[in-house]
RNA sequence: GCCUUUGUAGCUCAGAGGUAGAGCACUUCCUUGGUAAGGAAGAGGUCGCGGGUUCAAUUCCCGCCAAAGGCUCCA
């Protein structure tokens, strides 16, 4: 009896009943069976060793493929688990799988700690184990045999684990000393395991529960080959130099102030300029596409959250309410602009032909982070939104969103960010309990995002279940320049505001309806997007956002005068240009433009002076020769206009 | 909030149970120089904050604050 075998290219090939993906690899080349990790067998991932269940289509995966990767460090989590066993006996495991980056194991030591100096011990009994080519011995056990084998070993969380398993279903899976509970799939041994690194420790609930015990989880990495390793440790290194913590501290953006309070960014000049120029390319980007302004307080009475259902919601974690000297009067801090904007509509009687109705607004808001929560400028106290609400027709939902989703792309060409994809998130195809608003009003939302992110040819992804109870959403997902993936740019459709705040129009049918709001941030926080654009740009940024264009170098203080004169001519043609006067030697002035990043430096020494030229070096380029003042500002002009080509419309 | 780690000059970091050090930055002077660090001198620290142990604490212990890596949640 054989079995036939259907390759990716579509080639068909026959194998002895029993054959497993291996003894597929082995016929096709020896190398390629060195490679395999495990297979797509019918398009489930199994391990490579196990028997084909008869005629079947196979994808022998490698490291090539995420999947590949993803059975690597699954093994990988359990050969950690087995080196923990060997060096801490009587550890008991949660779950250990493999991750976007490597893969990590959740362990509860009992009363030993684990710190970053045992890191090395863990790994060198990784490779010891490693290198003696363990072979995964898959196996399927009865419930009461797996019950007994962990009751055995003491170890609660699997039993709990097994416990939520159906008989029949349960699988264990061997390597060397060490048995642990898993669906697989795995490596068919430890020896593709080149090269690993426990990353680093922290504690994590028991099946992520606040009430549960905190176990204690080791991150780590492998790869097949050593140099991958070094690799991937370059790449940690420069994420390490790109932190927008780092930068922010180098370049002199912002800084925190113990006295002043955690997750309270204070901007510095520079820091500020980003800002501003920030909110200045999205306003003038929003006149062009209709939008008003608006301006709120930071505070209002906690009644408008209660009204808004934002107390009941979030009024636990918000900073607690101001009271006054009015008996029973309570304010709060700002935690969202949405409530005031609705109010900004209910001021008067609006007409369909006022809709939509878009205001904007760069509104700073606080909402109470845990102060484990904190994380430089992505994720703070207090910070600012480049918020807007569109009021609309639901009729209108679709167009608006084919012009936000422009606004968003704008951003993105602006800055570089030229790798993303868009999820719509939509509701739960079963349960439709949990939201608010018609049945009717959703479906048209729904096609209407979907319809809008085809229109702008926007890669897509659906997930169904993810939309606010309020209104279905789409969330633009960017990969950085060192591929780190970041959820930057939102736009939601909301029900529930509108109602809960009795908003009305009067049709063409003289009727009162209720408006459709849309609420879109795309840069979401403007210190959240600072921080991505820093960490994206490694602190060189666009020469329309540098805070400082060009600095004006002169070779000795002899040429001071003739730099102001220069400084002078850049500022008329809206160049923003600083002079470095110290009493420095040239090649110091440059180093240290040079490592304040800043696009161009301008010397100025006698040659210069009697020419009336400047000289120009371009940061990270060196020198580009002399060029009149005006020559310099056609090429700063043709620069931004390049790097903002297809924002301008 | 919880777990692990950390906190010494503006920055990066060394150090030790007997009340502190380097480099850079800063100030002054010399130097007036041509594409990534010129030279000299000087100033600068209650060793995160508060308690405890000790003859003596910045060092050891406890508490708090802040930061880092995670967990959880997110309008």
């Amino acid at each position: 009896m054989k079995i036939n075998v259907t390759l990716p290219d579509g080639t068909i090939r026959e194998y002895e009943q029993g054959a497993t993906a291996m003894d597929v690899a082995l016929s096709i080349s020896e190398g390629l069976a060195r490679n395999v990790l495990s297979a797509k067998v019918n398009g489930e991932v199994r391990d490579a060793n196990r028997p084909l269940p008869g005629d079947c289509t196979v994808q022998l995966l490698t490291w090539k493929d995420d999947e590949g990767k993803a059975t690597m460090w699954h093994s990988s989590a359990h050969l950690l688990a087995e080196a923990v066993e060997a060096l801490y006996p009587g550890t008991k495991f949660g779950i250990g799988p493999p991750i976007e980056n490597g893969f990590y194991y959740d362990i509860d030591l009992g009363d030993k700690v684990i710190g970053d100096g045992d890191f090395k011990a863990i790994e060198d009994k990784m490779k010891e184990l490693a290198a003696k080519k363990e072979t995964f011995v898959r196996r399927e056990v009865p419930k009461a045999e797996a019950i007994a084998y962990f009751k055995e070993k003491d170890d609660e969380y699997k039993l709990e684990l097994i416990d939520g398993l159906e008989d029949g279903t349960i699988s264990f899976y061997t390597q060397g000393n060490f048995t642990d509970l898993c669906r697989g799939p795995h490596l068919p041994d430890t020896s593709p395991i080149k090269a690993m690194k426990v990353l680093s420790v922290a504690g994590a609930y028991w099946r992520g529960d606040e009430t549960r015990k905190q176990l204690t989880r080791l991150y780590g990495i492998s790869f097949p080959k050593q140099k991958e390793l070094d690799e991937y440790l370059v790449l940690l290194e420069e994420a390490k130099k790109r932190d927008h913590r780092k930068l922010g501290k180098e370049l002199d953006l912002f800084t925190f102030s113990e006295k002043v309070g955690a997750g309270l960014p204070l901007w510095l000049p520079k820091g500020a300029a980003l800002r501003e120029r920030l909110i200045n390319f999205m306003k003038t980007a929003q006149e062009k596409s209709g939008y008003v302004q608006v301006a709120t307080p930071h505070i209002a009475l906690k009644q408008l959250y209660i009204t808004s259902g934002h107390y009941e919601k979030y009024g636990q974690d918000s900073f607690r309410s101001i009271s006054t000297p009015h008996e029973g009067e309570e304010f709060m801090l700002k935690p969202m602009n949405c409530p005031h904007h609705c109010e900004i509509f209910a001021s008067r009687p609006r007409s369909y032909k006022d809709l939509p109705l878009r205001l904007a607004e760069f509104g700073t808001v606080y909402r109470y982070e845990q102060s484990g929560e904190l994380h430089g400028l992505t994720r703070v106290r207090g910070f600012t939104q480049d918020d807007a609400h569109l009021f609309c027709r639901p009729d209108q939902v679709k167009e608006e969103f084919v012009k936000v989703i422009d606004l968003v792309l704008l951003v993105f060409r602006a800055l570089g960010l030229n790798d993303y994809e868009a999820q719509i998130s939509l509701r739960d195809k079963v349960d439709r309990s949990k939201y608010i608003g018609s049945d009717e009003n959703w479906e048209k939302a729904e096609t209407a995002i979907i319809e809008a992110a085809a229109e702008k040819g926007l890669k897509t992804f659906i997930e169904y279940g993810e939309a606010a109870f309020y209104g279905p959403k789409l969330d633009f997902m960017v990969k950085d320049a060192l591929g780190r993936r970041w959820q930057l740019g939102t736009i939601q459709v909301d029900y529930n505001l509108p109602e809960r705040f009795e908003l009305e129009y009067v049709g063409s049918d003289n009727a009162r309806h209720r408006p459709v709001m849309i609420h879109r941030a795309p840069f979401g926080s403007l210190e959240r997007f600072l921080a991505v654009v820093i960490e994206h740009t490694a602190g060189r940024f666009p020469l329309w956002l540098a805070p400082e264009q060009a600095i004006i170098l002169p070779i000795s203080e002899k040429f001071n005068e003739t730099a102001h004169r220069v400084g002078e001519l850049l500022k008329e043609c809206d160049i923003r240009a600083v002079i470095d006067e110290r009493n420095e030697k040239i090649g110091r002035k440059i180093r240290d433009a040079e490592m304040a990043k800043t696009p161009f430096m301008l010397i100025i020494g006698e040659k210069e002076a009697g020419a009336g030229t400047i000289s120009v070096r371009e940061h990270g380029q060196g020198d580009l020769g002399p060029m009149s003042p005006d020559q310099f500002r056609m090429l700063v002009e043709e620069r931004i206009k390049a790097s903002l080509s297809g924002a301008v419309h």
